[in-house]
DNA sequence: ATTTCAAATTTGGCATACCAATTTAGAAAA
DNA sequence: TTTTCTAAATTGGTATGCCAAATTTGAAAT
């Protein structure tokens, strides 16, 4: 496994918490507390408390101690996602993401398109990783989400590719279809996006970006179609962009 | 300020990272580099490396060195939900929840719309409670993402309702609307947004969330500008719904 | 020239020790 | 008894040092 020890020291910690039913606001063992009772060095326990703080969850105070922020509740992303299909995802994606490329035509930087242009290059470069290939997919649609500038949003589009990512039945998926013959247009369709961005289209870029993930839709039932597992039921009725 | 220190050093490495203009799976300068660097010991530039790797920032290998995992780019501050304003959240609202109803208004169906028509005749019996007209008000919104029938987009609409509700600035401020004459109309939309979804016309229940919440804003602007607390700086530009 | 493999080097992992801010305790003053 | 103030204790902050994994080097074998 050779996971990072803080990790494991930062997960034991969030496990007491739960045991030891601490409510937002109260204090926390001290550090050296918890040292003692893991067995490990006060600095471990340390890193773990650093690790909890950047998650939120707790706010660690000089010379006081530390405090629980945030429930443990609040910290876990959405539990059933595992449970949402390909289908109904690329269906969420079709309807948030064209909106929100819709609204970033109308506040897209030239410093934005520039980023854009240099992802969509690196797209084109990295085909040979599918991994690679996968990032910087990510993170063109995250751009177009950020061109908004709105905190929200580009709050949604994250959310969106967390769960994507976190969603193993994807994952198999995406490998093949990077695979397929699909690759050009996927990359002609970015290219077609950001044509629209260009010229600050938003009923282009909205329309643009509707179709790129019809595309990516058509392209997973096909693949799933002829030589798959079990994708039934997740067929959802198919809008007409209007 | 009394901010931690690993913190400032985390942030300090961040701009190093893209002075050096690093790319995506780079080789980082190793942590007693860093340390000499800024002048301090290698445990303080540890523990900033620790929170670029919850990050997601930066990947850390015993023995062999870090290295950049992701672009800055794609760094997403994690939404402190207390510092978005009310017109960002409201901008949010408009670019989500119209694209939720368009979608909605093609898969709705005839108890959908009961139940829409039921909650609206309750938004105009409880005016005297904000308490009810708000919790009447949310219902109904969150019954048009239901009407799609995809579980990411009720998912989304739901997020943005708690963050709306868990925003003492908007609770402030949605007291004064409701009590002001533009109950009148509030309810109004909302009759338009159910005759539309009623029709199934996609872009009919688009534009008519959309000059909702268009009228949210309005009103919205028009209290605070006469009245209110310092809602400066909150302005976005605003999208001509094609 | 090429390959192999072990020793040296490099790099992150972890622990101990001491520093500084905060809190607490208790004695002195009122 | 109550308040005030100071010193001791508590708690997180930072630095140093040694350990272990990974990488690199270079000499020996082929």
């Amino acid at each position: 496994m050779a996971e990072r020890l803080y990790r494991e020291i930062g997960q034991k910690i969030r496990l007491e918490i739960e045991k030891s039913a601490l409510k937002v606001g109260d204090k926390l063992p001290t550090e050296r507390v918890y040292a003692e009772l893991f067995g490990v060095s006060r600095t471990l326990v340390r890193e773990a408390f650093i690790m909890l703080e950047i998650e939120d969850l707790i706010e660690v105070r000089k010379g006081s101690g530390s405090y629980l922020k945030n429930t443990l509740a609040s910290q876990v992303s959405l539990p059933e996602i595992s449970d949402v299909g390909p289908f109904e995802m690329l269906q969420a994606r079709q309807v948030l993401e064209s909106a929100i490329a819709a609204q970033a035509a109308i506040s897209i930087t030239k410093a934005d398109i520039q980023q854009l242009q240099e992802t969509l290059e690196l797209e084109g470069a990295e085909l040979n990783s599918v991994e690679k290939a996968n990032s910087a997919d990510r993170e063109f649609h995250l751009l177009i989400a950020k061109a908004t500038q709105n905190t929200l949003l580009v709050d949604t589009a994250t959310r969106l590719w967390e769960m994507r990512d976190s969603n193993p039945m994807w994952n198999q998926l995406h490998a093949r279809i990077k695979d397929s013959s699909y690759h050009g247009q996927w990359i002609d369709d970015h290219k077609d996006i950001l044509m629209q961005l260009k010229k600050r289209s938003e009923s282009g870029a909205r329309q643009a970006m509707w179709q790129h993930l019809e595309n990516v839709k058509q392209t997973l039932f096909s693949l799933s179609d002829t030589d798959a597992p079990d994708f039934d039921g997740y067929i959802f009725a198919q809008p007409n962009q209007g």
